[in-house]
DNA sequence: CAGTGAAGTGGACTATGGTCCGGTTGTGCC
DNA sequence: GGCACAACCGGACCATAGTCCACTTCACTG
């Protein structure tokens, strides 16, 4: 991609999955705004009816009635595609984590909660998010070897991690680390493999949940 | 694939990483072996000299004088290539944590070394390895989604912190999946991720190292 | 040493993600 | 209204991973 559209976009306070849906610097054309719709409606549909994986980016630029040069030139790459899909669901998450009530959120002002508490929370939370949302997940983090990790959702998780750990009485550098370890278990891929071989949800949910409490104090 | 070779071949003490080079059950035909020889040679000066990335299965084919359908037919995919040029390296490993000194491995008879000892240096010598190997571990890992949880050394790897574990008095279930959450953070895609954040190899050693310690025990 | 069939071979073929660029169209400005 | 130009469009095009299968070769057997 020459990466015009799918790069630009505002910085907002919760990042963007891709920061594709948001208000653009300067108003985007209708013609643009219109396709952009057909194209995550067609996605969607496709999407739901035969699974991610089984979609060609082909088929949903037939489906949408627009040409394959648009469809990426709007979304960058297959993960861009995905990550626009799920950013909605995404950012209701993140305004939970950031103004919230406790224990995932900071709660009412008072009585802070431990960083431990809310770090398990996290945890529990984007587990929810994850499992409920994993072919779409995994399709935005494993498109491109490292997709992942340049997702603006990974700066968002890995942050208020980062500020958890310190919280936590971790010097800075080391807080980022662990902060980046115990975002490693939630990858999508790993998820899914886990559920391939017959894990329960519940069950990796606590195993994380116990890690993370641990990890949090230093 | 029709999966005839990759797939067969015995299962060795060490788990080789796609048991390829292990002696096959039914000795292998003459012109077979010296063709795996000629791709492996090859891919191997190939992807010294331009990076694993920028190395067609296309090109090594061509190098080994070889057709395409001999080289898939070998090695199934580009993971099962890259797992194979790492075999003997890994199997040094293995050998090293299943029989060597302590606290690597287990040591001589007499003083068991701990298994938080134990789980931190394997974390440290794998680290090693993965850093020393980078490009080719992250091939066989990410060539197609999920294929990390696949190959064999997953396996070894992920039994031998399951044992430390419940050494560590974790109940079965749990420790095999805190083996796995401490396996997440080892994978080779995370790892490019943090060196391309400038981070050092030394300072996410110290980071897991100590997550694993503290993870340990229960 | 010839016969036999399993194992092995190679390269044409398919599928698909992603790029390029000549032509079109919407928008702000005079 | 009409001009100018950036933004946008679409589909031909490219690269590459992986599949298929008609044909060849090895190694064992009588």
């Amino acid at each position: 991609m020459r990466g015009r559209d799918a790069a630009d976009a505002a910085a907002p306070t919760t990042l963007s999955v891709a920061s594709v849906t948001s208000g653009p610097p300067r108003r985007e054309r209708a013609d643009a705004a219109r396709n952009r719709r057909r194209i995550l409606d067609a996605a969607g549909e496709l999407f739901a009816a035969h699974g991610v994986e089984n979609v060609s980016m082909d088929a949903v630029a037939a489906a949408s009635g627009v040409g394959k040069g648009t469809l990426f030139r709007r979304f960058g790459d297959r993960a861009g595609l995905a990550a626009a899909l799920l950013d909605e669901r995404e950012s209701v998450l993140q305004e939970a984590i950031l103004r919230g009530p406790a224990p995932l959120g900071p709660g009412e002002g008072g009585d802070e909660p431990e960083p431990a508490d809310r770090a398990e929370a996290f945890v529990r939370a984007y587990l929810d998010y994850a499992f409920e949302n994993l072919e779409l997940v995994r399709a935005s983090e494993t498109a491109s070897p490292g997709a992942r990790y340049r997702i603006g959702a990974y700066r968002f998780w890995r942050h208020h991690l980062t500020l958890l750990m310190t919280a936590g009485g971790h010097p800075p550098q080391t807080a980022e680390l662990l902060a980046e370890a115990l975002l490693a278990p939630l990858g999508a891929d790993q998820l899914t493999a886990q559920q391939a071989e017959g894990r329960e949800p519940a069950a990796i949910a606590d195993a994380v949940a116990w890690q993370a409490r641990r990890i949090t104090r230093a």
